[in-house]
DNA sequence: TGATGATTTGACCGAATGGTCAGCGGCAGG
DNA sequence: CCTGCCGCTGACCATTCGGTCAAATCATCA
């Protein structure tokens, strides 16, 4: 039994491509969508040998998703104490937008995953997603409290943040066929629009 | 070979139970992921029978598709001319955010369909929601010509308010595990809190 | 070079899948 | 009461599914 994680080059190498083409597929069709049969085709090896290296399609899709999750909340992790508040989340939502840019598949797996009940990652929903966003809700209400943010649900807010950049990435195809145009054009389109709006919204009102 | 619409008063019942337990089955696994049993059980019918009201399995997945597209436009249909632009436009994201709370699994059904990349709705996608947008756009465009809105990019405005809404429905989960709530109390919260981001982004400011 | 373990595969398995079909039951109209 | 059709089902079919296994091949290093 080949440990999970790779030990030789050869195993570095299959065990990266069958990752890799999981992720195509899983992120596409889902996990009961997506067939062993489809990832092999894609990873260039045979069904077998799939099996191989993972012991099961679910131990492929956990190991997807294992991964997933921190490299999901680093941009949220992210957002420090110190600095210009409005400035500190029109950031983060950048680095979001960004992450929906440069991994539209794992943002799809993310979605495919929740639309599908959350089976496998409710726990660090629960757990983790939630003391994060507890903790960050926080920091944004003391700088509301500071008068440095303008009075916002800060929860929602970040629920907003989460939808409209994943949305580039989730509904790509949908964006792009309204917009009538392909590759990166809607993400610089779409960095100059939520900038505007979230300074709009965040931007404190002296009065 | 039964007619797709309904004739006589059994055919009606069973249709339409076939059509919601089909919708819930395949807003939460996807076209592939969902199997004619288990819509079969949801229904309370066997699976010949299933086959004797619908001749296959995609029939039932159209049918159900082919439903949505309008019902799903048509809020943004109710964008009128007439009226303050910025409560026009606030007006739609409510409509918008009241269908996920009303529809969920519509919702999810859409998003399902996106994220294995629309082949069955992707002519309507090109086709009359494209159309759609672009007359809105015009509309939205003139409205900030005459100064009733701040000037931002029409689209992505849409697109945002389709993003933040639907997220409501397709990450239900997500947003009730993090918020430690349960029922339509989000809803609310989602109601004010995208009230006061988009009339923050919309209204125009006088210079 | 030979030995040894890592890697790969064809053949196969039982279960699940979408779909078919002959026929059964019941109900409506004559 | 008979007839004929609508509604329905159990049994069945071919294919695909996730997964197993023995055997073949490959790579490495003594």
């Amino acid at each position: 039994m080949p440990s999970p994680r790779p030990r030789t080059r050869i195993q570095a190498r299959n065990s990266e491509a069958i990752l890799d083409a999981a992720l195509e597929v899983f992120s596409q069709y889902g996990f009961r969508g997506a067939t062993l049969d489809q990832i092999a085709e894609v990873a260039g090896l045979s069904k077998p040998n799939l099996l191989y290296y993972f012991p099961s399609k679910e131990a492929i899709h956990i190991a997807l998703l294992s991964g997933l999750m921190d490299t999901w909340l680093a941009p949220l992790r992210a957002l420090h104490h110190d600095g210009e508040p409005v400035e500190e989340i029109l950031d983060y939502m950048r680095r979001k937008l960004e992450m929906s840019r440069l991994y539209p598949r794992e943002s799809r797996l993310f979605a495919n995953e929740i639309l599908q009940g959350a089976p496998r990652i409710l726990d660090q929903i629960e757990g983790d997603l939630k003391a994060l966003v507890d903790d960050k809700a926080a920091l944004i209400t003391t700088w509301i409290a500071e008068g440095r943010l303008a009075p916002v649900d800060p929860r929602h807010l970040l629920f907003s943040i989460w939808a409209t950049t994943q949305h580039y990435a989730d509904f790509d195809i949908q964006v792009h066929r309204v917009l009538g145009v392909e590759g990166d054009a809607p993400y610089a389109e779409a960095t100059r629009f939520l900038t505007q709006m979230y300074r709009a919204t965040l931007t404190p009102q002296p009065r």
